[in-house]
DNA sequence: GGACTACTTGCGTAGTTGCGCAACAAGTGA
DNA sequence: TCACTTGTTGCGCAACTACGCAAGTAGTCC
């Protein structure tokens, strides 16, 4: 087993990733990377936002450690770099009902 | 069974509980709680912060149905309004780690 | 009523966030 | 090299957040 009491670096980082989540542009990419890979001028469309807004939304998600991007020619892909974030979303949506 | 499709409203429900749970002293808090009761000053004095902002970040929990209070004589007792939260902040500490 | 405790609310401030827009960087292909 | 596409970064601004502090509210006890 690993620590029992969560540190105070655990909470903070825990809080991190809340933080990440507590957009819904954020969630409503969560939710379409949790279909595959996705370009970031894809989720701008789908979502209905500006690409350096899309960007931005991104790079805050890749700071939290939630996704991971991949570049192949000039187009960048974005996937959940972990798939627990959707267990915790779900949680989430849980506590939201 | 209720919705499968997450509809705007419950996306946005989600990203208010995120919220609520972006911030460490209110991660404290949860965590507080979870062992069971615990009134404002308490809180205040083992997160050490103060009183009024203490109360604040507790509003922020019970706007968002996190917590729920309870007034006996002079002191207001806080609790989860839900232990699915519980679950929700571990899984936020997994994919935190 | 008056003094006291416990909590909430209002206010001002420094810091942060999300957004639009412009500029820049990275890659492709003629 | 030049034009083009795709993302990222910088900048300015309005909105929001966490905090400290003062003031107000709710309840107890004398």
């Amino acid at each position: 087993m690993t620590a029992t009491l969560p540190s105070d670096t655990l909470r903070d980082r825990a809080a991190i990733i809340a933080r990440a989540l507590s957009d819904s542009k954020r969630l409503c990419v969560v939710e379409r990377l949790a279909e595959g890979e996705r370009s970031v001028s894809d989720l701008s469309r789908d979502i209905g936002c500006q690409v350096p807004n899309m960007s931005q939304h991104l790079a805050v998600l890749r700071q939290a450690g939630i996704v991971a991007s991949r570049r192949e020619g000039n187009t960048v892909f974005y996937r959940l770099a972990d798939a627990r974030v959707l267990e915790a979303y779900r949680m989430l949506q849980q506590v939201a009902r």
